[in-house]
DNA sequence: CTGTTAGCGCTTTCAG
DNA sequence: CTGAAAGCGCTAACAG
């Protein structure tokens, strides 16, 4: 294939006419270094076209520019942001994205990503999906730096079950509380919840904001159905419930299961939002350009995995920064979707 | 932090009472190993939780078990497919994907981001959105394995600029014929075309299907609008076609933006399909339950890139399969929002 | 400012 | 079937 042979910082060396440890620390931009020596090194590795071997490095310093990430369902909008979002506020960095999806969020399929990335020699840990740390059975070899996206004020499982972990992510129960009450203010007697799919957490956050609008409301608490993110399972668990009936009211945990139950209400003969108002989570592309643009809650994805890959790298560098913990606000957007109940 | 300090082979030999090269031998499975003593040593290195150490490997074998994906936009819900599916088909394969995303797909981008991956010491290199590899600019190391998601058949730059490259992808040139042909034969005059953003492989293969099949009926070729496969885009996009009037029916380049090309349309008081007809591509998940179920084009991503995998896997470990081309048949899915136009 | 020496943890080669 | 020796390409620690 006429694969040319790699060249080392030796051959450089012997090219440069110095020795192997300057061309190294030309490499690593160290001081200490005349001008005109600088100058021809980096001549010489451009004239070779050398590049530094990774694993020889990694060897030695027994540290590695990766970070590993496991994450669920990359086609799904809410996962799919927090990968791009992180791999954005990685460039430049210097550290290396490793993606480890899992099929499902049980114990085993996540130790099994998890193992998967800790076999690369990651310099941290980024959960996508937060996952019970404190699970006896899980295993995550002490001192790598975890960050997961959850919120933690929540009480969730995950807050504190390791002291040196960082946990960010949008105040998604404040956002599924406000989306609630925006439906209950419209003059809803209750809401009906379509949830996501069961143990996740994003599931957890939403239902418990849900639970505590209507609460607060004194309201019914219908029981939850869940869907598992996709349009199908929101039109399949909004045809359920239309059929038990009495439902004019309807949040789903994300936008793509609300524009099933959209349809769902107008295969039923009935319309959006006079016979039924649905509201929907995520606030993705397309929620604004629906027939009936989606009264949606917008995370911002970006803010959050800026802030939290900072403070990551800023742990695996040996500088922690002091706030562990941060919940960036969600935000209500009304559209068309929702609006007061018929008489 | 109590990092555990980590253990090498030699600290499992020294347990097991072996040699070193013992217990490579037995982590490596090699045979000729007795079996009491390959399961002392397997004993040794559960109890004393050893990980081999994959930079230490690299360094001596000159090989990675790593694979390095280029992709554009991850939340777009065909790179996001694809991704997905080289995920799925390298699990269990043994090799590890490394991920780089571009912003832009001008050479600069993309030579970083290729840069980027070649520095990680990849075994092999995946384009999610193919590239002119023939690019005089463009350097990817002689001897790497490379696969490219595009149509071989097209003739497009890609094709054969490079001996060894390794092209599989869905029929899209087909699929966007046969698309545009389902609305003539329903009776349009001709067919507008919403394509994506300029300079993708992909936007080029959907175009150049419209265009057949309009060339084939004999039909008007209207200008090209070119939108950003955005939701928003297929809105202003259709909003200015719909500005210059005459238009019955259009194909737009994937769902997004025919999502957003129907709401332009109730927007301007039309209704789909009675009035205007809506065709898109992709099949994403939403489509089907849109007010308006989308006709769209369905890819076979799974299958696509399993087979595409499975070949680059063979090529890197010396093996190059018989075929390094293969295109996927697109599939018409007719739903709901095409129809023949009114009288 | 520059060079020398050692060794990271593993596989390869070659002896036994 | 098992082990000893060498060395992959680089950085760390120390001299000069």
């Amino acid at each position: 294939m006429g694969a040319t042979p790699r060249v080392s910082m030796t051959d450089v060396a012997r090219r440069a006419g110095v020795s192997q440890k300057t061309v190294s620390r030309v490499v690593n931009g160290e001081p200490h270094v005349a001008e005109a020596i600088r100058a021809k090194v980096q001549a010489a590795i451009a004239e070779m076209g050398f590049r530094p071997n990774a694993a020889a490095r990694a060897l030695v310093t027994r540290r590695n520019q990766r970070i590993g990430m496991v994450t669920m369902g990359t086609s799904l909008y809410g996962p799919a942001s927090i990968l791009e979002g992180v791999d954005n506020a990685l460039r430049g960095s210097g550290y290396y994205l490793s993606v480890a999806r899992t099929q499902g969020n049980d114990v085993a399929h996540l130790q099994a990503a998890i193992d998967e990335l800790v076999t690369q020699d990651i310099a941290g840990l980024v959960l996508s999906e937060p996952i019970d740390l404190g699970h006896p059975e899980l295993r995550i070899p002490s001192g790598l730096p975890v960050l997961s996206f959850d919120s933690p004020a929540d009480g969730s499982p995950t807050s504190g079950s390791r002291p040196d972990e960082l946990v960010m992510g949008a105040d998604e129960r404040a956002g599924a509380l406000s989306a609630t009450e925006h439906l209950l203010a419209l003059g809803h007697r209750t809401v009906h919840h379509i949830a996501g799919t069961r143990g996740w957490a994003a599931t957890a956050r939403r239902v418990a904001g849900w639970q505590g609008a209507l609460q607060d409301a004194g309201a019914a608490e219908p029981p939850v159905v869940h869907g598992d993110w996709s349009p199908r399972s929101g039109y399949e668990a909004a045809t359920e419930l239309l059929h038990q009936g009495g439902v004019t009211a309807i949040f789903a945990a994300n936008d793509q299961m609300a524009i099933g139950a959209i349809r769902a209400v107008e295969r039923a003969g009935l319309r959006v939002p006079q016979d039924v108002s649905v509201v929907g989570f995520d606030d993705a592309p397309e929620a604004e350009f629906l027939s009936t643009p989606l009264t949606t809650v917008r995370q911002d994805f970006a803010e959050v995995t800026r802030l939290a890959v900072h403070r990551l790298v800023r742990t695996i560098e040996g500088r922690p920064p002091a706030e562990r913990h941060r919940l960036i606000p969600a935000q209500l957007v009304i559209r068309e979707s929702a609006a007061p109940p018929s008489a």
